[in-house]
DNA sequence: AGCACCTGCCAATAATTTCTGGCATGTGCA
DNA sequence: TGCACATGCCAGAAATTATTGGCAGGTGCT
């Protein structure tokens, strides 16, 4: 993922989806590696119907992956991973971003 | 301004302040060179006042100064203008600012 | 069967952020 | 004097986001 192929839309959803302390500590949480959403709930001391929802826009703004693993056992197990990524920004590669911007008028 | 000396919160605010449509153009509008208010509305196309909002946040993230002119005459005239910034995101930048991240019970 | 895990979803509330409209101040110029 | 431009601020409405609590389903183990 490099900031050069974003569009303005992508790169504010980055950037809305990164600006939350919860969302945060999850990315940092995940960078040892991929981890459990109860797991991680315990770990963050936040709720898991809270986790989830931040999980949730982290895979929107396609910073993380899920992958659901019914273990041999048959037990249902869902990790959560992080996808690299890394996002400059400056007045330069904003100001190139703004460009595709849409107005907010689109799916209307 | 470089990431490297950025604590938790202020990684926080600065993706908070940029998080924003409006906020995005300001930086985009600014980048050529220093603005007044009045002037940036009307070619934002937004109102004044929230304008001066976001301004105000631009401003108290430090990504934004403003100057005051009393030029010649006596009119006021308020300028703003760009700090040049430059922040690198990535899973180990963000992992690295979440130590220094507050658990948001101070100023209580 | 009953408990301890895992999963998902939804509705209602709380908190925060965005935005509008109005008011007040000052200057210069016809 | 009255209009056009600049500035600032504030209160209230509107929209978005965050958060809690509860419900329901699955598995394995004692």
């Amino acid at each position: 993922m490099r900031e050069s192929e974003l569009t303005g839309d992508q790169l504010l959803q980055a950037l809305s989806t990164l600006a939350n302390p919860h969302r945060l500590r999850v990315v940092a949480a995940l960078r040892p590696g991929r981890q459990y959403v109860s797991a991680m709930a315990r770990q963050l001391g936040i709720s898991r119907p809270l986790l989830q929802m931040h999980l949730r826009k982290l895979q929107a703004a396609g910073l993380v992956t899920a992958q659901l693993e019914l273990a041999d056992d048959g037990k249902a197990v869902n990790y959560y991973s992080l996808t690299p990524f890394a996002l400059h920004l400056s007045p330069d590669t904003i100001a190139r971003a703004v460009h595709t911007l849409s107005d907010g008028e689109e799916g209307r």
